[in-house]
DNA sequence: TTTTTATGGTCAC
DNA sequence: TGACCCTAAAAAT
């Protein structure tokens, strides 16, 4: 289930769990053998993360200086059923649909369910970086991208929130998130919004999934708790202000919900007004 | 035990 | 706009 701060913490965790060490990896599903085939006894060198996409970087074992071109790049993207399963090695045969083991001396991580894991060549990296638009979670993202992005679309912003060429990363939980923190109604065409407050916007998003990636989970109540623990404690459906409620957090009013982009949004009629 | 649900995205029409 | 892909776990029965 996974936005942005999802992907990043993933990076950094199994960054922490795998990296340095040469892999054993399989598809115990074989739906992804050709490209375990490839991995096998690689070397897990680095994993960026750039919005909801995973580049895990690949070198040959035993070869104590990589040049570029020796490096393989695992391309992983969760689609909406992806999950990780984090195990102790040595990890007890895999139950279930799972496309890809990667087994380290301490740690065995499997995925399932992801929509892409495939071997990604140079060139289709570069053409997918290019329909990216910034990451808040990337420390090179520029935030005037996503303002001039929005002034030249004549979208509604919560449909631009969703578009990933726009601000990487966003997902619907945030969209609806975001939004009502920032007190704008959905509809809004983008490019009416004005810079300064789309920048707010940006701010407010940026925010959102640090607090996200250091929680490890989305809670977006104005009034809780500091620490990362007592944040975690709070159920899951309890800890947004409009996103699949029916009453708003804050005003206690009925939280309106509509399809738009494909998905539901969830907003609050009387905190967010044009 | 079964059905439903999900924080995503692509492709064809 | 709708069909479809992908899988586990929560919710309903």
């Amino acid at each position: 289930m996974p936005e942005g701060h999802t992907i990043h913490a993933a990076a950094l965790d199994q960054m922490r769990d795998l990296g340095g060490e040469a892999l054993q990896i399989s598809s115990p599903q074989g739906r992804a053998a050709d490209v375990a085939e490839h991995l096998d006894g690689r070397v897990l060198r680095r994993i960026d993360a750039y919005g909801k996409h995973l580049l895990y970087r690949f070198a040959p074992a035993g070869q104590a200086r990589v040049r570029r071109a020796d490096l393989l790049t695992l391309h992983i993207h969760l689609g909406l059923f992806g999950k990780f399963f984090r195990h102790a090695s040595p990890a007890a045969p895999p139950t279930g649909q799972k496309r890809l083991r990667m087994v380290g001396e301490r740690f065995t991580v499997d995925v399932s369910g992801v929509t892409v894991c495939d071997l990604l060549p140079p060139p289709v990296e570069e053409k997918l970086l290019a329909r990216l638009g910034p990451d808040p979670l990337r420390s090179d993202a520029d935030p005037q991208a996503f303002v001039a992005a929005l002034a030249r679309r004549r979208i509604s912003i919560a449909e631009a929130l969703m578009d990933q060429q726009v601000i990487a990363g966003v997902g619907n939980v945030y969209r609806a998130e975001a939004l009502h923190a920032e007190r704008l109604e959905p509809h809004v065409p983008s490019n009416e919004l004005g810079d300064e407050r789309a920048l707010a916007l940006w701010n407010r998003v940026a925010e959102q999934l640090r607090q996200g990636l250091k929680d490890r989970t989305i809670v977006t109540l104005p009034d809780a708790p500091r620490t990362s623990t007592a944040r975690r404690k709070i159920p899951r459906r309890e800890a947004k202000c409009v996103y699949k409620r029916d009453r708003c957090y804050t005003c206690g009013g009925p939280v309106f919900q509509e399809p738009l982009a494909g998905r539901t949004l969830w907003w609050c009629p009387h905190d967010q007004v044009r």
